[in-house]
DNA sequence: TTAGATGCAAATAGTTTGCATTTGT
DNA sequence: ACAAATGCAAACTATTTGCATCTAA
């Protein structure tokens, strides 16, 4: 009988790839992280559920996803490292404080319409976007 | 009298900075770069034109500019090194080829509209944005 | 069964820091 | 004049690699 997995597992699955213990609990860090995570917050909570899992492997499966558009890696002010966001319809949205540095999601961003009309004039297939806007939030205004 | 500088560099004096040789070398790496530049290249290129400067000035500087939003660090497949891309008019587009990595720049997004309602909406201020769009360019399609 | 994935530890980057010295204003 | 910035080299930290072993399909 087919097991249960996430709709992430499934991808990871259809693209040819293993579905190990490894991966699998990297996933649901990130699946419940809800948002913005460093590796090294990754590799803590990947240590947490299971201190037998390598950082190698932790690291290779965040390339892999990142490589399967399951995640992808943003810059938000520090530098040294990237903290990776799932792309849950393969897009993402958000607004950057740049005085506190939170994070605020928001939905829609009508950027369909704009991804179709680049596709046709510059005969490209777009898969997935990241829109990041910086500003000052309510509380910084 | 007043001598010529780029007005990235009025920037950084009007901020409270001052306009080193270091500084200067670096932004105008940056400015004629042209796009998407690893630190490793802006290094190289540093070093090419005035090898006295240090590693740590150049980074020192890299991450000033990132802080006063002149130039934005951002992601285009490897790990370990973010790009860094010049903030021209506050804003940023590109699509990434997810296969071979070229980055296509294109124009206007008509994103003025939508951050205009997000500022109401939200109670925010926003000052600047980065569009990245990912899929297959035309050769890789 | 077996290609693919793993964990480990060592190697490799890439970036930052401390400090004496220099420089922009 | 003097706070700010620099260059150097050493210290750090994050990530990657090689390889023998293990495991999902």
């Amino acid at each position: 009988m087919s097991e249960e997995f996430s709709p992430r597992a499934q991808r990871l699955r259809d693209a040819g790839h293993k579905l190990t213990h490894a991966r699998l609990t990297v996933l649901s860090v990130l699946e419940e992280s809800g948002g913005h995570v460093t590796s090294a917050e990754v590799l803590e909570q990947v240590n947490e559920r299971d201190s037998t899992i390598g950082r190698a492997s932790v690291f290779r499966t965040l390339d892999l996803l990142t490589a399967l558009s399951i995640i992808r890696p943003t810059f938000i002010h520090t530098s040294l490292t990237p903290t990776y966001v799932l792309l849950p319809d393969g897009h993402h949205h958000h607004i950057i404080c740049t005085n506190c540095n939170r994070v605020i999601e928001f939905e829609e961003c009508g950027l369909g319409a704009m991804a179709a009309e680049l596709e046709q004039r510059l005969h490209v297939k777009l898969s997935g976007h990241l829109l990041e806007f910086y500003g000052l939030c309510d509380r910084c205004c």
